[in-house]
RNA sequence: GCGCCCAUAGCUCAGUUGGAUAGAGCAACGGCCUUCUAAGCCGUGGGUCAGAGGUUCAAAUCCUCUUGGGCGUACCA
């Protein structure tokens, strides 16, 4: 446990005990004093103190107001205690401000030479968890939403493995079905051979156009959706030259997501393809009706009655015995769970597919998989422009690799309007990363469950709460460190000494850097990166308050520059770690 | 129709699981670059937390209803 949850604790306890004492001092057995509703705050400004114990609880009980039982515990607790710390009665509420050298020294100790580890945790120790993400169709680029996809797909990844979890993640590429057919079927009519490598267009996008081309090419000629789904057929039978177009075509769209996911960082511990699962589940349902969990219809139909939970009913196997997508769906879970024993799976999806989950989960339940009741669906809202959804009938769906490109081109261009070409090491790098930041926490900034509206204008500003804010702080603690370097010989044998941090920000700093790993472990047990991106926030703004106001490097005494660097290192360990659980690149320079 | 989700400043979003005067960014206005990067810092204005009831010492937060919006409710994926 971190310093700084000690401390609470160990207050947390001090007041309970002085309640007990004051119960049994006026006449109350102190086993009525319940301890549950004692729950700590934190007092609206630093003045007021570090902790702030409400005692509304326990008015009733003790028969007098707050503020009294708050003034009758002040005059003793101290004392009884034998705590160190400033304690205040503010009306109804206890505070006290405690000492936060102890924390500080821990503080120091602890992120000394950035490790890569500190702020990790182990809430979720050793459990292992797949995390499904992105399952992007082989007919199309990513656009937008997939990126908010991938964006909470990784950072939750991270984020779980940062509590202590075991964590693989896989994806499943849709990579079979009609739509893919159709984009075959353009290809064959208009390509006249033509390939990525011929145009020069990336590859996805490349397949994508011709998936466009159908669309437009079946509104004068209805008989090729017919033709495609011929080829669907064909594709099944294992049709020799069907095969091998689908082969290329694949490759294709999937090398250029690649190329995507790479330019994210983005990466997948295992990859499923939907082309060899899709089969999977039938031998399951069947089983299940065996067990009497299903009912077949007359037309040979297998159904699962919903009732239990509330719903109708669904279709696990077609009449003529073929899968549907939740039998797929249930058959690569079980597949999972073979290739690897995880205890819980997250599922990153849209909210659209609710309905799909729940039924899913109730099966894989109905089946009697013990696992099947730590399955997570991780839904997240759909991404709005502010005109409304995006259409890709209207052509206005933001296509990820356009979008980063402009992001990119904007934030190299700010580079240069700045005049800090000379400083980078590369514009279009750091341009790349800082467009990736903005990206990335705009994405992870809004809880996953809502809706939100990205609009390309203002989304791009590198201003304000962003994720560049964040590199800005680490990029400035950065240079301080080289500057501190260029001087190290000064400072030889000078350590660094957490009593020496008093001030308000210093205090503030401490706190909230030793509260790094219950911000990841609350960030972990929601499913919910935007949790660490108001954390770190809010540290980063601390340290630009602090270090406009206050000389680091040119502090007034030796030890006080050593220590105040020490702290700057501390705000840039946490800056670093947490921005990589948000997939948010670290600059050195910007 | 039924089910799930959402509604907080002009805009985009937070709000630590029910606690102190509801926060931030953008936008607007006003200050700060001979001093560790001005992608920054400081300040001003801006709110009936959609509405109405209820529970509670205490509600943006929990319950009910109403209104407005989104998404589902396929032998599609």
């Amino acid at each position: 446990m971190a310093g700084i949850d000690k401390l609470k604790n160990s207050w947390i306890n001090a007041v309970l005990a002085e309640l007990r004492r004051l119960a049994e001092s006026s006449g109350i057995d102190a086993a009525e004093v319940d301890s549950a509703a004692l729950v700590p705050g934190v007092p609206p400004n630093p003045e007021m103190g570090d902790i702030a114990f409400p005692l509304f609880p326990y008015a009733k009980l003790f028969k007098m107001a707050p503020p009294a039982i708050a003034a009758r515990l002040a005059e003793t607790i101290s004392v009884n205690s034998g705590l160190d710390g400033e304690v205040k009665v503010a009306g109804p509420y206890l505070n006290v401000a405690f000492s936060v050298s102890g924390v500080a020294e821990d503080l120091l100790a602890a992120t000394k030479d950035l490790p890569a580890e500190y702020g990790h945790g182990d809430s979720l120790k050793g459990i292992p968890v797949m995390v499904e993400f992105s399952c992007p169709n082989t007919n199309k680029p990513l656009h937008l939403g997939h990126l908010r996809n991938d964006a909470l797909g990784e950072s939750i990844s991270r984020i779980l493995k940062a509590a202590g979890a075991d964590v693989r993640k896989v994806n499943l590429i849709n990579d079979r079905g009609v739509h893919i057919c159709k984009s075959m079927l353009a290809y064959k009519k208009f390509s006249n051979g033509a390939t990525p490598e011929s145009t020069g267009i990336k590859s996805d996008r490349f397949v994508g156009d011709y998936y466009v081309k159908f669309n437009d090419w079946v509104k004068e000629y209805p008989a090729a959706d017919e033709e495609a789904r011929a080829m669907l057929v064909a594709w099944e039978d294992g049709d020799p030259e069907v095969t091998e177009l689908w082969k290329l075509m694949n490759s294709w769209a999937i090398g250029g997501i690649e190329q995507t996911y790479k330019a994210t960082g983005i990466s997948f511990d295992q990859v499923y393809y939907e082309s060899r699962t899709y089969t999977l589940g039938k031998d399951e349902i069947l089983k299940g009706l065996d067990k009497g969990a299903f009912y077949r219809e007359e037309d040979n139909s297998v159904w699962v009655d919903l009732e239990e939970i509330g719903l109708d009913k669904k279709v696990l196997l077609r009449s003529d015995g073929t899968s549907l997508y939740l039998t797929q769906d249930i058959g690569t879970a079980i597949q999972r769970q073979k290739d690897w024993h995880f205890e819980r799976l997250v599922y990153v999806v849209g909210s659209e597919q609710q309905y799909h989950f729940r039924v899913l989960f109730h099966v894989l339940d109905k089946l009697g998989f013990s696992w099947a009741k730590n399955l997570f669906h991780l839904s997240y809202g759909m991404v709005n422009l502010p005109e409304g959804k995006m259409k890709s009938r209207e052509g206005t769906v933001v296509d990820a690799d356009d979008l980063i490109r402009e992001l990119s081109a904007m934030a190299a261009a700010e580079i240069k309007e700045k005049e800090r070409e000379g400083e980078v090491d590369s514009v279009e790098e750091t341009g790349r990363k800082v467009a990736l930041a903005a990206l990335h926490y705009y994405l992870l900034q809004v809880s996953p469950n809502k809706d939100m509206v990205f609009n390309p204008k203002e989304s791009l500003s590198f201003n304000g709460n962003t994720g560049p804010y964040l590199q800005y702080m680490g990029a400035r603690i950065s240079s301080m460190r080289r500057k501190f370097e260029e001087r190290s010989n000064e400072f030889e044998g000078i350590k660094a000494d957490g009593t020496l941090l008093t001030n308000r920000e210093e205090r503030e700093l401490v706190k909230q850097a030793a509260d790094f790993s219950n911000a990841v472990a609350l960030s972990a047990a929601q499913y919910n990166p935007s949790v660490l991106t108001s954390y770190l926030y809010e540290i980063a703004k601390t340290f630009s308050r602090y270090y406009h106001d206050t000389p680091i490097l040119a502090a007034e005494s030796k030890p006080l520059v050593v220590t105040r660097l020490a702290l700057a290192e501390a705000v840039l360990c946490v800056l670093k770690n947490g921005m990589y659980l948000l997939n948010i690149p670290f600059v050195e320079k910007m």
